[in-house]
DNA sequence: ACAGTTTATAATTATATGCTTATATACGCA
DNA sequence: TGCGTATATAAGCATATAATTATAAACTGT
């Protein structure tokens, strides 16, 4: 008896397709451990807050992320109730710790932190 | 300790773009469990042969897949020594077996055995 | 040597992608 | 209300991608 969960292809290669890209496989590794906002992403991507707002936008528009407004920030979170979040941890899971970004951030005290 | 072995960023996203399409991604799950040779993906995929051939292409530049002369034909096969074997096989893990392709290319006197 | 079959490559084209710049929107604070 | 900050969206542009058609190359069998 096979139990394993699989994937529509189509499905998948639409997802695979989104995690091909460096910027937005960052991202998603990153926000697995941490919540981000766009002006973090900005410091570390070095990128531009519109073309960080549009990878956003398309983790966004299938649901692997959501967003949440605290004042003036808006924080981006990984969606673990993702119907296909399995998959996309299982990948996730072979890419290293992308720790430095972040102790880099705060190091620059551009951390964003607001409770 | 983690003895998880991990990915270079770069080049899964790399990785991740090649397996981003359709037509690649089903090329490798049945390479995963069938040799094929391009005029059978021709006719599982009712695409033109230069299509399959550039897509066939793209998956042996980067080493995913061997080829080998047999006659006329070229088989190609999933390349189990690749250095990120590990990686692309727990992604492919996920998708539904295509068996009904190559059923019916049996059924249709159309698939390639020549030993 | 020649004809038929299989595959690869080159050139072209249409569409997709990812960035840029410019602008709009939403919020916090004085 | 007005200003500064954070984010989103729209438009434009350069490059990448994936198909097509045309052609070349490698092999088989006569």
């Amino acid at each position: 008896m096979n139990t394993t969960v699989t994937i529509d292809l189509q499905r998948a290669s639409q997802l695979l397709k989104l995690l091909g890209d460096p910027t937005r496989l960052t991202m998603l590794k990153l926000l697995k451990s941490h919540e981000c906002c766009v002006c973090e992403f900005v410091e570390i991507f070095k990128m531009s807050q519109p073309a960080i707002s549009q990878h956003l936008r398309k983790l966004r528009d299938i649901k692997l992320v959501k967003e949440e407004r605290r004042g003036q920030w808006i924080f981006f979170s990984i969606n673990e109730n993702h119907e296909n979040y399995p998959f996309i941890q299982s990948i996730l899971e072979h890419l290293p710790e992308q720790n430095e970004s972040i102790a880099e951030l705060e190091e620059q005290g551009l951390r964003v932190c607001c409770q």
